[in-house]
DNA sequence: GTCTATACTCTGATAGAC
DNA sequence: GTCTATCAGAGTATAGAC
């Protein structure tokens, strides 16, 4: 995907591409708050103190701009939730499940630019596009998947429909979400209890 | 795409804006399939069978074009939502609960194009625009919360919660819904159920 | 290596002919 | 009610100066 820039040091120049992180850093900030289809490279460009002609020496299309801020939120995201997991009681999985899902979900509400984009719809107008993206994010869901079936449930089989009904709730809180109200691992923590416990048991252990 | 019948069969009164539903249909269409910003003027035109110029006889603007479409889906959905919880049985909350979450997936999912724009991510770059979609939701989901808040719930501070959860999931799911996988009443049903008695109890009914 | 200047197409929208 | 003609601006991308 990259690496084009300076192959190898040929010569003692350690100089190298350090405007792209600067480009990188405004693609994500724009793609975040307009979208990919309305943000311009020209709009990109200005953020970056450049001119938009000048950005296709760092990237060679829009399209590879969005795929590169996806994989970076990605690496963030999964980043941030393999840290919290590290950090749970081993003993407990859904101790773990729940920090796994506080660290989501800060990502995606209090995170930087990068990992709210991943959140964000797909372009559907490019399926090829979109296939790369969405596969990105998959291998990223696997870790749920492991969580999940962690779980001792009382359905086994229903373990891909909590992990559908968590990722999915956790996906859609940036509708609602409001920094005032309750956070990351408050919501977290309510989410997994209602999917332990139920609604209709009588007491909750 | 449209069948223009240019004939009145009724002379005695012209149909006046007849192809506004037409114009309306093809708007629903594109914004389905590409999003707001990646469809043009031009692309309803030609499914609408017209010129890009003549729209502007019928909506004043694109702007004016999605929130029409938003407004059809929106009540598209809620006219369906409606009559899946008239059809429940007036005793069983639950039940009602998860018809209308079947209804409503039904639309998400294999509804028409207007119930599917609904559910689109809102243009982040219009924020006068995104508020005024927004308040068109909100109202539709008005119905939830009664739902809900019907439940006879262990913990009734939960309904919130729980009405997040299904209404999230729900919205999700169409990122990972295949057609020939489990259908909208199935969805519902595994996740109203996995609400209601949780997943550590030892009997599920 | 980095950026300016610019090419060329397409965008939403308008005005007036039919 | 629809079309033609057109606008001013924004879209992506390239060529080549420094």
């Amino acid at each position: 995907m990259d690496g084009q820039a300076t192959v190898d040091n040929e010569t003692s120049k350690p100089r190298v591409n350090n405007r792209r992180h600067g480009v990188l850093d405004a693609a994500a900030y724009r793609f975040r708050r307009q979208g990919f289809a309305a943000t311009t490279m020209r709009d990109i460009a200005a953020d970056a103190g450049m001119l938009a002609g000048s950005l296709y020496y760092h990237f060679k299309s829009k399209t590879a701009l969005l795929i590169a801020v996806h994989e970076e939120g990605v690496r963030r995201i999964a980043d941030a939730v393999d840290a919290a997991v590290a950090a749970a009681d081993p003993a407990d999985p859904w101790q773990r499940l729940e920090n796994a899902l506080a660290a989501h979900l800060a990502s995606l509400l209090d995170g930087g630019d990068y990992a709210q984009v991943v959140i964000r719809d797909l372009p559907a107008d490019k399926p090829e596009l979109r296939a790369t993206l969405i596969e990105l994010r998959d291998d990223y869901e696997q870790r749920f998947r492991v969580l999940v079936d962690a779980l001792p449930l009382s359905r086994p089989a229903d373990a891909g429909w909590v992990r559908l009904m968590l990722l999915g709730a956790a996906n859609w809180s940036k509708t609602w979400y409001r920094p005032d109200g309750a956070g990351p691992a408050e919501i977290a923590a309510n989410f997994v209890r209602i999917i332990k416990h139920g609604e209709t048991s009588g007491t909750t252990s």
